[in-house]
DNA sequence: AAGACATCCAACCGCGTATGC
DNA sequence: GGCATACGCGGTTGGATGTCT
């Protein structure tokens, strides 16, 4: 027996909400609220719409305060962030940024910032990167051979797909490991520090992530997580502060997260690993092998001999092709 | 100019969880 | 405790639009 449609599917129109359906949902919404039943609300106000369908416009469009498209770096930045550390919990991400939706931010990230992050450019970015280089061979016509030098290099590299990290080149600096062109990995800001709202969140959220690790080595990161093979030694994780809650411990008006901790977070999340194959060009078609991916993901573990113990004994058990399911 | 292809995003679907009885 | 119902979430789809060949 399958599951209770939540509504009557016959009866109920789909599709594009139309100026009208949005006028009367939200000017009854405005002056009466839900009423706290979504189900029962399109049959209030006349509308032969699903409840669920009601909720959805309501909250992706139709609340006030929603802002669409137009995501600033810091806004990737944070999305990045929160991704590497808690996955695709688009909900508790949005609630990071006043204004955007778990839907918007999740389109984003699928339509857009992965493949920013991930390599693979978008025509606009290779047009864009086309006309730079074109720009650049004119000025190399001449005199204008050094300024277009410099504004090449002002642009990013030539290698591919460096024209749509402005943002992560602005946001990082060196760091000794391997670049790979176009992730990333391919420079980052010691100076930063881990916004300590964020670490609260991510604690609160199971003491994920990189920021977690860092400062409190003992506490289990997810990647150990119903992996009783895996499991480091018993211990306690400390009491996440019981008055920090999602809304108060957000990360508005906070500064940038600081990319070595980003790519810290690929040591412990496994979770995360898995779905970067491409990212480290490890797709079907290139496997690499454990040797050559082991000092991009722990690289000689520099990173963990500069951070604490704890990222070393974590890194140590990371750094076994079986645990992170490579060959 | 037109067809093919890529991109974007609004909306739907189904599952897990919370809540009330 | 068990059940029914509603909510909230994340994954996915489909159509509109833009761009390329």
């Amino acid at each position: 027996m399958g599951r209770a449609p939540c509504c009557d599917k016959a009866t109920v129109k789909k599709g594009p909400w139309s100026p009208e359906e949005d006028a009367k949902l939200k000017s009854y919404i405005e002056q009466n609220g839900t009423g706290g039943n979504w189900i029962a609300l399109p049959q209030k106000i006349g509308l032969k719409r699903c409840g669920k369908s009601c909720r959805l416009r309501w909250l992706n469009y139709l609340r006030p305060n929603i802002k669409h498209g137009g995501f600033s770096e810091e806004e990737d930045r944070i999305i990045l962030s929160l991704y590497i550390s808690i996955g695709s919990r688009w909900s508790i991400i949005a609630a990071q940024l006043p204004g955007r939706t778990d839907n918007d931010i999740k389109n984003y990230w699928n339509t857009r910032l992965k493949k920013k992050l991930f390599g693979k450019q978008s025509r606009k970015d290779q047009r864009q990167h086309q006309f730079m280089r074109q720009q650049a061979a004119a000025a190399n016509d001449g005199m204008m051979k050094q300024e277009a030098a410099t504004a090449r290099d002002a642009a990013g590299s030539s290698s591919m797909a460096v024209a749509s990290y402005n943002w992560h080149h602005q946001a990082m600096a060196a760091v000794p490991l391997q670049p790979i062109p176009g992730s990333i990995m391919e420079g980052h800001r010691p100076g930063d520090e881990a916004d300590e709202s964020i670490q609260k969140l991510l604690y609160k959220l199971g003491g994920a992530g990189p920021f977690t690790a860092l400062s409190v080595p003992q506490c289990v990161p997810p990647m150990y997580e119903g992996s009783p093979g895996l499991m480091p030694p018993p211990s306690s994780c400390p009491a996440v502060d019981a008055g920090t809650s999602l809304d108060e411990g957000g990360v508005q008006g906070s500064g940038m997260l600081p990319a070595l901790e980003l790519d810290q977070g690929f040591h412990f999340n496994q979770v995360k690993l898995d779905g970067l194959e491409s990212f480290f060009g490890m797709g079907t078609d290139q496997s690499m092998s454990w040797s050559e991916v082991s000092p991009l993901i722990c690289p000689n573990n520099t990173v963990a001999a500069s951070s604490s113990q704890g990222m070393q004994q974590y890194c140590l058990v990371v750094d076994e092709p079986g645990n992170l399911g490579m060959k």
